[in-house]
DNA sequence: AGCACGCCGACT
DNA sequence: GTCGGCGTGCTC
């Protein structure tokens, strides 16, 4: 075993071959991370994916430089995982590492070098290069490889530390331990000296002209003495939004209030009251049986419950079963925002055996979750997506709530796959059960459910047995004849809102739109506002006064006359929310009128002030995209209005009536969780519709019969699998001909009916590209797998025509 | 992905 | 005459 390929953190195919030097045939494991020089200048870290001793006879092998682990970093199920992962969705192996590590487990400028302790080293055969590193470690000590490009021409930094290396006299140092920094919280207290020293009336005397300063001042004051056991955290003097930084920068100058550092075991075992699990409820208990029975067939369970029924209660309870048998947890979420409540029950109960991992933490705590998990001191992990690459030891359960959502699937990030289906691959390999739940569960999952392929099991009522909430559809074209709206809310729906908000309850609307308006656009010429670097109108965002494209971030200023013919007869077309807010906010001028979308969300905290805003119910309305539908669980709201909800249905995508569905279902269940009244109004033009009509009678197995009928009728998924290429240029005509060239090479290989275009993406230009799309829809089963290597054929021929290879191209597997 | 090599326009 | 633009090719 003198060989082993190596995955390196870049966007290539494949792995390379190096061998594997004597000394180190002993030590190597796959699984591990070594050094290795590539292309002349450059040193990184890569994995070993496999040894084997077959010589490479097409290219001259380098050598490993040496070993960074003394144990794989990467255990066996994970190189499992990452070559289904790659395989599956044809993408490559260093996609795959680059997104599943911390960077600092993988950069190589994170990598040191320090001379070998107790050495003799004879300079006499030195050369220069090897003389000056050495020196340079005299002084130093530790050196980075970066560093070292200042004194070492670049193509020689690796020849000289091998040789370095090969004689003993230096090795390699990891940094990370030392690098990471336990986290630190700033508190504040008043200066000691001015407590003893100083009289009140001269302090205040000092401040009369800052009058927030004062204010800050005696706030601390009264708290530290009020009770001088608790300390003061620096970020609560800011929660109210009252006091800034700046005041209390003033105060620290001033020498009456000192800043102090306290640091924080960010996993410190919870100190409050240890939570019981209450018992399950009759329905909670057979489903959690069905589940049981479920595992023992050797299936993974589906779990479709109703809003409010309680899945949580299951999720903890089948926790508890997994961690009593001795093996470790990973529960997934689709964003960590939502995290509040399951997080909060959790660390109740589990404490210092609870880790996170997402992508807002630091890199040094990403390091030391994975070391953690490595040390298997880790029991139950909430995580998003990328939680799933962690080197987990001993995992029993994978739990992914909320398993419809489609941050499970992001276009923009690559590799492309969904974390969904890729958790069911994961808990394979480790021997793991796994439960998929969510109230409105994917059409694919249904499906997977009803052909057996899960165990459905299904959770009908509400917990404690209240209300499912009542839809109520409006037929917006009748009440517009009959005069009987106000803009764009009929009178009906203001009344029930106003009825509502007379009760001291709140109200949820729904418009899923972003920005004040759509489009702005003359009236004279017809001009409208074109992002610059993509083919897509500016959203108009009047909080903000300023055009936005919503694709790219581009910001313009909003034009005050038309920029062609210079006309004042601007118009705004195209309702987004802040237009609806702005409308509620005129209806209801008594009463506190939330926004929520990411728009107003962006700043620092906005979405917790919000929270506790509705928690505490000053907040009456909130308006709100889709944001509203998750994690806004509150005691009173009961009513939730949708005006304008054909919106929800056309968009141009197979998945549309399925997303509505799920969107409506999802936000409808934040009413009426304890009433049991909860209303939901639909305002359309197409009352008729299918899917209206089939949320109205509220039953779900409809729904997905009738999505499911037209999915088959239409030959889209779950009945067929799509791939989608996706292929962008600079020139639209070289993406377009490119694309022409790709498809006439599929259309070579597949079957006429099963290649698509190549056509203009929706967005034929994207930050400057051009985007041209080829879509492929393959039967399913053992055909799929046949068809699928024809698919990389042809890419692959594709990729040989070198004029093409400045186009980008992504494929998309079940798209 | 990065990085070098190589071939054509605007500058000291 | 050179600096630097990015098209093309290669990396075990």
């Amino acid at each position: 075993m003198n060989y082993a390929q190596i995955v390196l953190p870049l966007n290539l195919k494949g792995s390379f071959t190096y061998k594997v030097p004597e000394d180190l045939i002993s030590q190597i494991e796959v699984g591990m991370r070594v050094l290795v020089p590539f292309g002349g200048k450059k040193i990184y870290t890569g994995i070993v994916f496999e040894l084997h001793d077959i010589a490479p006879e097409n290219f001259v092998v380098k050598e490993v430089i040496s070993i960074l682990d003394d144990k794989p970093i990467v255990p066996e199920e994970q190189i499992r995982f990452w070559n289904w992962l790659s395989d599956y969705y044809l993408c490559g192996l260093g996609e795959i590492y680059r997104f599943a590590f911390p960077s600092s487990l993988k950069l190589e400028s994170e990598t040191y070098l320090k001379l070998k302790p107790n050495i003799t080293i004879d300079f006499e055969n030195l050369d220069v290069n090897e003389m000056y590193l050495i020196q340079a470690l005299e002084v130093r000590q530790l050196i980075n490889l970066t560093d070292i490009e200042a004194f070492i021409p670049k193509k020689d930094i690796i020849k000289t530390i091998n040789s370095l290396i090969d004689l003993q006299y230096i090795e390699i140092d990891e940094k990370i331990a030392e690098k990471y920094k336990a986290k630190e919280v700033a508190y504040v207290k008043i200066n000691d000296e001015v407590l003893k020293n100083q009289n009140l009336t001269e302090i205040l005397l000092q401040l009369k002209n800052a009058k927030k300063q004062k204010d800050l001042f005696l706030y601390i004051l009264e708290k530290q003495t009020e009770d001088p056991d608790i300390l003061i955290k620096k970020s609560e003097l800011f929660e109210e939004g009252y006091f800034g930084n700046s005041h209390l920068k003033g105060l620290v100058e001033r020498n009456l209030v000192e800043e102090y550092y306290i640091q924080k075991d960010r996993l410190d075992s919870y100190e409050g009251e240890i939570e019981e699990i209450e018992e399950l409820s009759e329905a909670q208990k057979v489903a959690k049986g069905e589940i049981d029975v479920g595992f023992e067939e050797g299936k993974n369970v589906l779990l479709h419950g109703v809003t409010s029924s309680g899945k949580t209660h299951i999720y903890l309870d089948k926790i508890e079963d997994c961690i009593n048998e001795g093996k470790n947890v990973l529960f997934l979420l689709p964003e960590i925002s939502l995290t509040k409540q399951i997080t909060q029950r959790l660390e109740k109960k589990y404490g210092r055996k609870l880790g996170f991992y997402h992508q807002k933490l630091t890199d040094f705590e990403r390091v030391e979750v994975w070391r953690r998990i490595r040390q298997n001191d880790v029991s139950v992990l909430i995580g998003t997506r990328n939680a799933l690459f962690l080197p987990y030891q001993n995992l029993g359960l994978i739990v992914v709530d909320e398993e419809h959502d489609s941050a499970y699937r992001p276009r923009e990030v690559s590799p492309y796959f969904n974390a969904k289906d890729a958790a069911l691959v994961l808990g394979n390999f480790y021997g793991a059960n796994v439960i998929l739940g969510s109230a409105t569960p994917s059409v694919e999952s249904y499906y997977n459910a009803r052909k057996d392929k899960l165990a459905y099991v299904f959770l009908e009522e509400r917990f404690g047995n209240v209300n499912l909430p009542e839809y109520e559809l409006i037929n917006f074209k009748e009440a517009q004849d009959s005069k009987k709206v106000s803009g764009n809310f009929s009178l009906q729906v203001i009344d029930e809102i106003k009825k509502v908000l007379e009760e001291k309850n709140q109200v949820i609307v729904l418009h899923n739109r972003r920005g004040y308006a759509n489009v702005v656009e003359c009236e004279t010429c017809g001009y409208v506002n074109y992002c610059s670097n993509c083919d897509v109108v500016m959203t108009y965002h009047k909080a903000a006064n300023e055009m936005k494209c919503h694709y790219c971030g581009q910001r313009a200023s909003k034009p005050k006359t038309c920029p062609k013919c210079y006309s004042e007869n601007l118009n705004e077309r195209g309702v987004g929310v802040e237009q609806i807010h702005e409308e509620v906010s005129k209806l209801f001028p008594d009463h506190e009128v939330d926004r929520m979308d990411v728009d107003s969300m962006r700043k620092k905290f906005a979405y917790e002030r919000l929270y506790e805003k509705i928690e505490d119910r000053e907040t009456d309305i909130v308006v709100g995209t889709q944001m509203i539908s998750k994690g806004l669980d509150f005691n009173h709201i009961e009513l939730v209005a949708i005006p304008k909800a054909d919106s929800l249905l056309y968009v141009q995508d197979f998945r549309a009536e399925e997303r509505a569905y799920q969107l409506i279902t999802q936000v409808s269940g934040r009413a009426g969780r304890v009433s049991g009244k909860g209303k939901i109004i639909i305002q359309t033009f197409n009352p008729e519709h299918s899917v209206f009509q089939l949320i109205k009678i509220n039953k779900p197995a409809k729904v997905y019969k009738y999505i499911l009928t037209e999915r088959q009728k239409f030959h889209y998924p779950p009945f067929t699998k799509l791939i989608m290429i996706e292929l962008k240029h600079r020139k639209e005509d070289k993406a377009n001909r490119a694309s022409q060239f790709l498809g006439s090479i599929l259309r070579k290989y597949l079957p006429e009916d099963c290649v698509l275009g190549p056509e203009k993406a929706q967005i034929a230009r994207l930050n400057n590209l051009y985007q041209f799309q080829i879509m492929l829809k393959l039967p399913r089963g053992k055909k799929y797998d046949e068809y699928k290597k024809l698919v990389l054929t042809s890419l692959k021929e594709f990729d040989e025509i070198t004029a093409y290879q400045s186009i980008k191209k992504e494929v998309f597997v079940d798209f």
